[in-house]
RNA sequence: GGAUUCUUAGCUCAGUUGGCUAGAGCGCACGAUUCACAUUCGUGAGGUCACAGGUUCGAAUCCUGUAGAAUCCACCA
């Protein structure tokens, strides 16, 4: 077999992945495990999850016609190689891939290119534009399944979910029906986040807020004897107003209060009423109410059963203002109003203010607070539902932290606006009676035809609402679309192991999949959570296109290498956290793919010298130096990266696994099988840490495995290992062994002057560690020679170690070497104090575990001999 | 305004219930090198763990406060 001098990973990738997905070993290999819970012999369920031998996870959809983002790298890394260690494990693992219509993203982008051919939206129908948004969709679809293969993502192509496919739908439509039969479904004309520039409404959470500079004008409203001022920001929705508001305590318009005003600018008298919305602090303490407008204000008029006017259109121009007001836009209406209030005189001052100002989280338009009528969700009783649930413990998360936050926030959650004015997205399949006063037939009803505009119904016509849901209802159904549950055929594979997903769709998503999940199975839809921060850029600076310093994914990988990129993304990261990313650690993940394929290449090179043998690897025993003490490393490693994958610790898991590849088996077990050769054993090793790795840089190990010559299938399918047989004494006594070898190095190292880094020959007196290792040492220091020590002891003692050792160096050397040892006398000294202070005080003694103490006494023990024979050493000279 | 989190080496970050002399990668310095790998090997420098108190035999870790940073939520006209 072919193993070249480096690793080239681009030689290999596309094969190998195409090797996997040909095999069919993505799919789950388990489809049911039936369970007979109450004994009548007929099967009623499945296993508890705890113990059943399957392991379910689906990838948040990415966007159907985009390419992958870093944050996409991420969450593929850590998605894919938790299927893989338990695909390892021996479960059966099904990973689902996922694909968004991304209902906004997608519009704003098909809009934009409508636009450049000269038309609107509103020359089309609703089912035209969805449409030609599919086959637009449909024509730039695939780059993003092309990119998910190239990072090596194990999951089932053939159970691909599109969020517009008709099982979907279908889920959604069941799920409205179920929520309007329940009596959660309303109509109501309220206040919703309106772009004009857009022309749809948006749930709160996808509008951003953003603290600006805004002004503050005082205006006089007069009444008979008298005038009352209020502040407001937004003047020119002063034809709006339907009252005064002051609060209750204010002493200062008490009497106020049951009065009329005159409206300035307009011919209407408006009442001045008690609010605890008025903050008597705030500008004047009287404020001005335009409940179409303004969500604090619709509030107020909720209470007072105030009239609402809208002096705003859908499409942004004033209405309901007299003549001269009429089709402005808001700002030029409101530098209208500004001066005739001022030649009225009836502007009393201004003021530069700080407020928050809502914005479009797509164009940065300002949000129009805009009277609508849509369909709302109530949340209360699927909020409540959920924090029952979350309270019993039932999701674990991680970090832990973020159950609190959630929890909070279902708390707070106001009714989901679910209508979109969106062609891209599922229809809502709702009817309105086309003539209203007809019949007595309801005004709204449920029909899944929405591909009908008009429907009949006991001989009465029904029209069909033009709106679309806001993707965030049908995303919400994720896991149980995904793994096909419904309520006549559940699945083992629901819920869901885990949901991994970017800690900022804590709210929209997994707050909602939570809510529906628990609505619809009556159960949680995932055991765990765990959110991925966001990744930053190397200046821990958010990545944007403007900023210009966004990283593409896919140019790392075709630089350094699918696992590259992997290992790169997930070192330093934890969860919840946003963390800076830069191609550094890409690059040592790069060279670790190299180191291992060069120590396989090393042992490959062995095995082909040792004729005869290639086969399977067999039985092992250790004989010789390190072949203990390795296996014992590589168990603890295999122990440890164990224990973070079950407590999602991808990148501990990734830094053990680097450091046992690199400092332990490269640098001194497979320095050492330079001159003991143990083939089963290197076969067995190499072959356990290849498997371990796996998970993390699957395509690197797969080659490997794949150029082995006694190798066999796949190791994407191999099975985990167990731990490696070893003696811990011998295991331990490599590691004198390696300290000696170190100390040498450093001593050399060190030499002064002319003399540092020049090798002398190592003298032993009546040591057997060292007798029984002479070659070994000799190539791990490079020293020119091993040798008994003839005679009186000479050169420089090596002291940190207890063995008796010197270094055959020349008289003048040693001397030079004086001030190097009385320096390190010095150091251990004072460490010895810090260790007898301890002891000194008997509070410690007394109460710190025993262990502790004892370790503190031997360690006071060691380092007196240690100075001991440092001082020796020194008189020596 | 509220919530959450963070502050550890030049940089990016680990440090699981408090326990010896606080770790890693990159960077830096010095040295090595035909014989698996320069994507290499060896050695080393570099930290009053943001600050101030407290609890404790013992604090990077727990508590309180201060300063700074980030994210999310929020109706301040």
């Amino acid at each position: 077999m072919k193993f070249s001098s480096s690793y080239e990973p681009g030689e290999f990738e596309a094969d190998i992945y195409a090797a996997w997905e040909s095999s069919g070993v993505f799919a789950p290999s388990v489809l049911t495990v039936p369970v007979d819970n109450d004994g009548d012999g007929v099967d009623d369920r499945f296993e508890k999850p705890e113990d059943r031998d399957v392991y379910s996870i689906v990838m948040p959809p990415p966007n159907a016609n985009g390419n992958l983002h870093i944050g996409h790298g991420l969450t593929i890394a850590l998605e894919d190689s938790l299927t893989r260690y338990y695909r390892l494990h021996g479960k059966s693992t099904w990973y689902v891939p996922g694909a968004d219509h991304a209902g906004f993203e997608t519009w704003v982008v098909y809009e934009k290119t409508l636009e450049k051919e000269g038309h609107t939206r509103f020359e089309y129908d609703r089912d035209e534009l969805y449409a030609r948004v599919w086959d637009f969709v449909a024509m730039q679809r695939g780059n993003m399944e092309l990119q998910l293969r190239a990072l090596g993502a194990s999951c089932s192509w053939k159970d691909l979910t599109f969020t517009l496919d008709e099982n979907v739908i279908d889920r959604v439509y069941t799920t409205f029906e179920k929520m309007w039969n329940d009596g959660m479904i309303y109509r109501g004309e309220k206040l919703v986040n309106y772009c004009p520039k857009h022309q749809t409404a948006f749930a709160d959470i996808e509008v951003e807020h953003v603290d600006e500079k805004g002004t503050l004008w005082d205006i006089a409203y007069t009444y008979d004897g008298g005038e009352i001022i209020v502040s407001t920001t937004r003047p020119e929705t002063l034809f709006g107003d339907v009252a005064v508001a002051v609060n209750p305590e204010d002493k200062r318009f008490k009497k106020l209060v049951g009065k009329t005003v005159k409206l300035p600018l307009a011919d209407r008298e408006i009442p001045i009423i008690a609010d605890e919305h008025a903050d008597p602090e705030y500008g004047t303490g009287a404020v001005k109410i335009t409940p179409a407008h303004d969500f604090d204000d619709f509030e107020v008029g909720e209470r007072h059963n105030l009239p609402r006017i809208q002096v705003i259109s859908e499409d942004g121009h004033m209405v309901n203002v007299p003549e001269e007001y009429f089709g402005l836009t808001p700002l030029e209406c409101r530098k209208k109003v500004l001066k005739d209030l001022e030649a009225a005189g009836l502007l009393r001052g201004e003021k530069e203010i700080e407020h928050a100002v809502a914005h479009c989280y797509k164009c940065g338009t300002v949000i129009e607070p805009m009277l609508k009528e849509q369909w709302f969700v109530d949340v209360k009783k699927l909020a409540s539902t959920a924090i029952e649930h979350l309270d019993a413990g039932e999701i674990k998360f991680y970090p832990e932290n973020k159950q609190k936050v959630l929890v909070n926030y279902l708390k707070g959650l106001k009714d989901w606006n679910i209508s979109r004015q969106i062609p891209w997205g599922i229809a809502i399949p709702m009817f309105r009676k086309a003539d209203p006063g007809a019949t007595d037939e309801p005004d709204w009803i449920f029909d899944r035809r929405t591909n009908l505009k008009e429907i009949e119904k006991s001989g009465v016509k029904y029209v069909r609402d033009e709106d679309t849901f806001d993707t965030w209802f049908s995303s919400s159904h994720w896991p149980i679309v995904c793994t096909d549950w419904s309520e006549d055929n559940p699945t083992p594979y629901y819920p869901l192991d885990v949901m991994e997903t970017g800690a900022d769709l804590l709210f929209a998503w997994v707050a909602r999949m939570i809510m529906m999940g628990v609505y619809l199975t009556g159960g949680v839809p995932f055991r765990e959570v765990y959110l991925h921060g966001m990744v930053l850029d190397a200046h821990g600076k958010k990545m944007s296109k403007s900023k210009g310093n966004v990283i593409n994914p896919m140019d790392l990988v075709a630089k350094y290498g699918s696992d590259a990129f992997r290992l790169g993304i997930i070192r330093g990261r934890s969860a919840g956290m946003n963390q800076a990313f830069s191609e550094n650690s890409v690059i040592a993940g790069r060279n670790l793919c190299n180191k291992l394929w060069n120590i396989s290449r090393l042992i490959q090179n062995i095995i082909d010298e040792e004729s005869g043998n290639s086969d399977a690897s067999s039985d092992y025993t250790n004989d010789n130096t390190g072949e203990d003490w390795i296996c014992r490393e590589i168990s603890k490693c295999v122990k440890q990266v164990e224990s973070c994958m079950e407590g999602y610790r991808f990148a501990e898991a990734m830094d053990i696994l680097y450091s046992t590849i690199w400092d332990k088996y490269a640098d001194w077990f497979i320095e050492s099988q330079k001159i003991y050769r143990n083939v089963p054993l290197l076969k067995k090793s190499l072959e356990t840490l290849l498997i371990v790795l796996h998970p993390f840089a699957p395509f690197v190990t797969e080659t490997i495995w794949q150029n082995l010559s006694w190798t066999n299938g796949m190791i994407i399918n191999a099975k985990w290992p167990t731990k490696l047989e070893y003696d811990p004494i011998t295991a331990g006594q490599f590691e004198s062994l390696m300290a000696v070898v170190s100390e040498v190095r450093g001593t050399l190292a060190g030499l002064p002057g002319a003399n540092k880094g020049k090798k002398y020959a190592l003298l032993y007196d009546n040591d057997s560690l060292v007798e029984d290792n002479l070659l070994l040492i000799k190539s791990l220091t490079k020293v020119p020679a091993v040798t008994a020590l003839d005679g009186a002891p000479r050169g420089l003692r090596l002291a940190l170690n207890n063995h008796e050792l010197y270094l055959d160096v020349p008289e003048n050397v040693v001397t030079e070497y004086r001030e190097a040892l009385t320096e390190k006398i010095l150091i251990v000294g004072k460490e010895l104090d810090a260790l007898n202070a301890r002891l000194m005080n008997p509070s410690y003694v007394e109460r710190a575990p025993a262990y502790l103490v004892k370790e503190t006494r031997d360690g006071v023990e060691e380092k007196s001999a240690l100075i001991e024979r440092l001082k020796q050493q020194l008189e020596l000279i």
